[in-house]
DNA sequence: CGATCTGTTGAAGTGAGTCAATAGTGGTGG
DNA sequence: CCACCACTATTGACTCACTTCAACAGATCG
């Protein structure tokens, strides 16, 4: 595992005109995930201590970020585009434990090797740092450690329902879920929620959910015979009866 | 959702005979739970103050301790026993998202509802404290954010290897893992890990691991009469070809 | 306008679930 | 100490939701 493979070369496609030497933490301020990031938690001083050791990245789909099992070197923050988060079995079966979006966290680990591979699913713009120089600024500014315990604390909340989807529900409320999620997240960010952006592959969406590209495919057709949704293509789904997803989320359409 | 059921009185079983009012911290250094829990990142004046706020209480099984949905109020840190965690779906379709030993924290969200309900699995002595006055602790004390930190990072891979067992593994190995998991995090905690105790029902593993009860004991007689474990009682396992086993774990031996 | 992906649909198979009976296990009281 | 009860665990027969295997359709692209 190394990185052959990735665009190592910096780029400044969203830095604002100011030149770096009269301003460092210009293109921050310019950033737009800055507010739901870990780094938008930093006064000005730390924020151009952060910058003195970023390095921006980007990476085209499907290129790989981070490679399981790979010392632990860097941590990254995204800035735009999504990622997969991927577990892999010794056989080649795959579990996407998450996606993640602008303002996202990776390389959380106090463990010397990362536990899981990240990917692009899309073109990201990301921001590189080195762990330890990162930790090391934990001295100086607790904001920060406190905005990533939290994070730490919403990503862990996450994954319970994940376990909780994973271990009891159906394909059916699987697929609700997803769509649900996908919007709301997507509320959260600003963006638009209703026509649901689906950036993943159906078989992202399969390893994500643990079931097969085929019972996704055949799950989303059926929703929308239903009427619960409208696919207005494979990328994109309408939300025609939000009450009636909800319903079927929670298992709570089963008796009628 | 209340405390009706629940056993409020303080208890001072594993306190040392030093009065508390003479040195209130006194039974935090006799405490067995404290070298893995985050109290034991705290300096002799951080812990002084953390005790003062601290109530101890016992809970007998299988009374609950925290109700998903409740207003989150407190955190507790557990000393002795084992808990699960339980999330459900409103048809009453249960998943336990964790099982918690001595020393692991709960009730770290800075949500106002807990997601999540814990229940005592064995009798258990635990510690309380009001989250608000706790998260004040955190100004003198980085060392404490570190730790909780350290340890929702820890989960958080837990819960990803959770995610990749429910999502993609087979029945088979997800028993193997649990005893696996099992036997390595009693050596971690410094307690015997070959014949492996399973304090939880089978109720309690199937709910767990995703699957039935009568899955979750077929398969263990299966492993059994396969020669990989043995199984001396309904609660203690002895494993028998640990190599085996591992290979099961991650689906190694389905060629032969 | 073929080639190659990605996604959809159909038919058949299967691992785990459901339903049901039986067997341990531990606690209680006579 | 044993008989009884309540509860937990095991085992068997059958079912089914999802997978597997396979064919086809749509989209993207040189």
């Amino acid at each position: 595992m190394n990185d052959q493979t990735i665009t190592d070369t910096p780029l400044h496609a969203y830095r604002v005109s100011t030149p770096p030497d009269i301003d460092p933490a210009a293109h921050c301020h310019a950033c737009s995930a800055r507010f739901h990031a870990f780094c938008g938690a930093l006064n000005d001083e730390a924020l151009i201590r952060l910058s003195a050791m970023t390095t921006e990245m980007r990476f085209r789909a499907p290129q790989t970020i981070i490679y399981e099992d790979d010392s632990a070197e860097h941590a990254y923050n995204l800035c735009s585009g999504v990622v997969r988060v991927t577990k892999m079995l010794p056989d080649g079966r795959r579990q996407i434990t998450g996606f993640l979006f602008p303002g996202d966290f990776m390389g959380l680990t106090h463990k010397d090797a990362y536990g899981y591979s990240v990917e692009a699913v899309t073109d990201v713009d990301l921001c590189r740092f080195p762990r330890d120089r990162l930790m090391s600024l934990f001295e100086e500014s607790p904001e920060m450690e406190r905005k990533l315990l939290a994070m730490a604390t919403d990503e862990l909340s996450s994954a319970q329902e994940q376990i909780l989807l994973l271990g009891r529900k159906t394909a059916r409320e699987r697929l609700a879920s997803f769509i649900l999620k996908l919007s709301r997240m997507a509320n959260g960010r600003g963006e638009q929620g209703d026509p649901v952006a689906l950036p993943m592959s159906r078989a992202d969406i399969a390893d994500f959910l643990g079931l097969t590209i085929e019972t996704v495919s055949r799950t989303l057709t059926k929703l929308g015979k239903e009427g619960l949704i409208h696919l207005e293509n494979a990328h994109s789904v309408r939300i025609l009866r939000k009450d009636k997803l909800e319903d079927v989320e929670v298992g709570a359409d089963r008796d009628q």
